[in-house]
DNA sequence: CATTTCGTCAAT
DNA sequence: ATTGACCA
């Protein structure tokens, strides 16, 4: 396929040349066009000075100006605030003075020991940590208000302020249910389905929204809604505008109900729409018309882009030393190619206004949960780390437990610790996490203590640490296979507790199964042995072998594994090899030569190129 | 221009 | 398993 634009500078009007595709028929009847629909519509709803409105939801105020501190730094300034020209930079003495009636809300914090985050008048960061957990509360709410709201569209949670809706399901219902006539093909069609849609009617494009002007309108007199308006009708015109009506509702419904503000950009891919949802700020919404993406997106730096704020856009201005879209647009794709492989597609169809990423549903529980804390003053001793260890710990039980109210599977698979000083130098490790009901802060704190002795373990001397992370990832629903041995594995004697009716011949007695439901029938032919993994115990020399089948539960088994080695108690994996007898019988036993020992014991490692002496710096 | 505390994904 | 890029 010939692209006109690699002739440089020339085809300037063709550079944007699918902004009015011939619908037909079967565009409109076809279901599943996905990206390719050209009556797709998608919007970028996110909140307006979100932490900012949690804080006065929370403390019930309107209109005041407010902003929300972080330790001496503002993270959130209200748009009354805005008004008295406050930014997130200013100082907090700056912002007091420019506006003295100016309310300071210091986020909820929380030091060792605390059953919670609480707010606090004074706040101590050499004691304390920050708790966003406020504010992720109040975020599932306006999701759940979206899901509602808007049914039958796909929604995909971009951050926690932060939504993308694919609006052109519900769109091409309310289409067809208000225009009946289009799921008719007349009869005297002259390409059946494959004949265009008749002329769209005219509408009003109303008042609940901006709309982007579609000429350059510096030394015009006319408005904004003026100049958009002009151009002709389309059908995706209509669709924009019934996605208009949908997001507006949901938007009021959401500051009505739970008092926070919102803005959305509505347009035909997710870019698009997140670039014009801050074309008017706060308690608004904007439609980006096709006909108005030239010049909306030419002027434009391109580094403003979602994905083009980073390295990538700083190389590609760099290189060209430019940095609007329209200096871009004569670069020929095979230029981009050579200078930027995997990136050049994207990129130039980014500046022509495409975008082919889909909204993505994703799961309503985070993968990964973490707790992190910056310290002005660095850690010096390697015996100072657990005490913020267990400050992480306690802040991921809390909010584990907390998610497991609603799910009660939730498992995080690992557990990894983040340290460093300053940017760019961060170590981690991570290990399998124990697989247990109760995680309690304890049995978090000691993982992570773990976890600290490897990664500082080996330094003799004084270490420099001013950054320390704990987090869970790999966090999953599991199935039912995997709640009953969880469930199992959580009985008084696994977990430590010594119960009356112990075993008999290494088979778990019935009532401690009363909790635990079969769930897996026996396979018909046990697998050949080459095909399994075995377990063998470091103190009886006991090894297990699992079948394939077991492939899950063998994962579980991997935890059972591990919080035996972190308790140092061997009887752990016995209990762990009767679970896996009673789920599949046939797991054979094998005595003899011992096999090598796995476990999720962590292996010493050899420190790389960035060593870890240099890296923690010594002092 | 930035801090801190998040979170996701990909390369190796 | 580890590191880093990027997002808000």
């Amino acid at each position: 396929m010939m692209i006109p634009t690699h002739q440089k500078g020339k085809n300037k009007a063709q550079d944007f040349d699918d902004l009015d595709p011939v619908i037909t028929y079967r565009h409109i009847l076809q279901t599943n066009l996905g990206i390719k629909d050209p009556l797709r519509v998608v919007a970028l709803c996110d909140s307006d000075a979100f932490y900012a409105a949690c804080e006065m939801v929370r403390l019930g105020v309107t209109d005041k100006p407010l902003v929300v501190l972080q330790w001496e730094g503002i993270i959130a300034v209200n748009y009354p605030a805005r008004k008295f020209g406050i930014s997130r930079f200013h100082k907090l003495k700056d912002a007091k003075e420019r506006c003295p009636e100016l309310m300071i809300v210091h986020v909820a914090t929380y030091k060792e020991g605390d059953a919670e985050p609480g707010y606090w008048d004074n706040v101590d960061s050499r004691t304390h940590k920050v708790s966003l957990d406020y504010y992720r509360r109040e975020s599932s709410k306006v999701f759940s208000m979206f899901k509602e709201g808007l049914p039958d569209a796909e929604i995909e949670k971009a951050s926690i302020d932060e939504a993308f809706i694919d609006f052109t399901k519900p769109v091409r219902q309310a289409l067809l249910q208000r225009y009946p006539y289009l799921s008719q093909i007349p009869a005297d069609a002259p390409n059946g389905v494959d004949t265009p849609l008749p002329p769209p009617p005219l509408i009003d494009w109303g008042t609940d929204s901006h709309l982007i002007p579609i000429y350059s309108n510096a030394d015009s007199e006319s408005t904004d809604e003026e100049t958009s308006q002009s151009a002709p009708l389309t059908w995706h015109d209509i669709a924009l505008r019934l996605a208009a009506e949908m997001m507006h509702k949901v938007r009021v419904d959401i500051a009505t109900q739970l008092g926070y503000t919102t803005s959305a950009g509505i347009a035909r891919n997710k870019f698009l729409a997140k670039l014009c949802a801050s074309y008017r700020k706060p308690y608004s919404q904007t439609i980006l018309r096709n006909q108005a993406i030239p010049c909306y997106l030419k002027p434009l730096e391109f580094q403003k882009i979602r994905f083009l704020g980073g390295k990538l856009g700083q190389a590609l201005a760099k290189e060209y030393d430019v940095s609007t879209v329209a200096d871009l647009l004569p670069v020929p794709l095979e230029e981009f190619q050579a200078k930027f492989g995997e990136s050049a597609i994207w990129v130039y169809e980014i500046l022509r206004g495409i975008d082919r990423s889909e909204v993505k549903e994703k799961s309503p529980v985070n993968k990964s949960m973490l707790a992190a804390k910056a310290l002005q003053k660095p850690i010096t001793k390697i015996d100072d780390g657990p005490h913020w260890i267990r400050v992480l710990a306690a802040e991921l039980s809390l909010r584990l437990n907390d998610a497991r109210k609603e799910r009660p599977n939730l498992w995080p698979k690992t557990l990894a610790l983040h340290a460093g000083h300053g940017y760019g130098t961060a170590r981690s490790k991570q290990a399998p996490f124990p697989f247990t009901k109760e995680v309690t802060v304890n049995v978090i704190a000691a993982a992570g203590g773990k976890l600290w002795k490897e990664l500082v373990g080996n330094v003799t001397g004084t270490i420099k640490v001013t950054y320390i992370s704990l987090g869970f990832t790999g966090i999953e629903a599991t199935d039912a296979s995997q709640q009953s041995i969880a469930s199992f594995l959580d009985s008084p004697a696994v977990t430590g507790v010594k119960r009356p009716n112990e075993e008999k011949n290494g088979k778990p007695s019935k009532s401690r199964h009363r909790n635990t439901q079969r769930v897996r029938s026996r396979p018909s032919s046990p697998s050949a042995d080459q095909n399994t993994t075995s377990f063998t115990c470091l103190e009886c020399h006991k090894t297990l072998s699992l079948s394939p089948k077991l492939l899950s539960t063998s994962d579980v088994l991997g935890q059972a594994y591990a919080l035996a080695a972190m308790k140092d108690e061997h009887s752990d994996f016995h209990f762990a090899e009767s679970v896996a007898r009673e789920m599949e019988p046939e797991v054979k036993e094998v005595r003899g030569p011992h096999k090598k020992v796995k476990t999720p014991k962590i292996q010493e490692k050899e420190i790389g190129p960035r060593g870890i002496e240099k890296f923690f710096n010594r002092t």
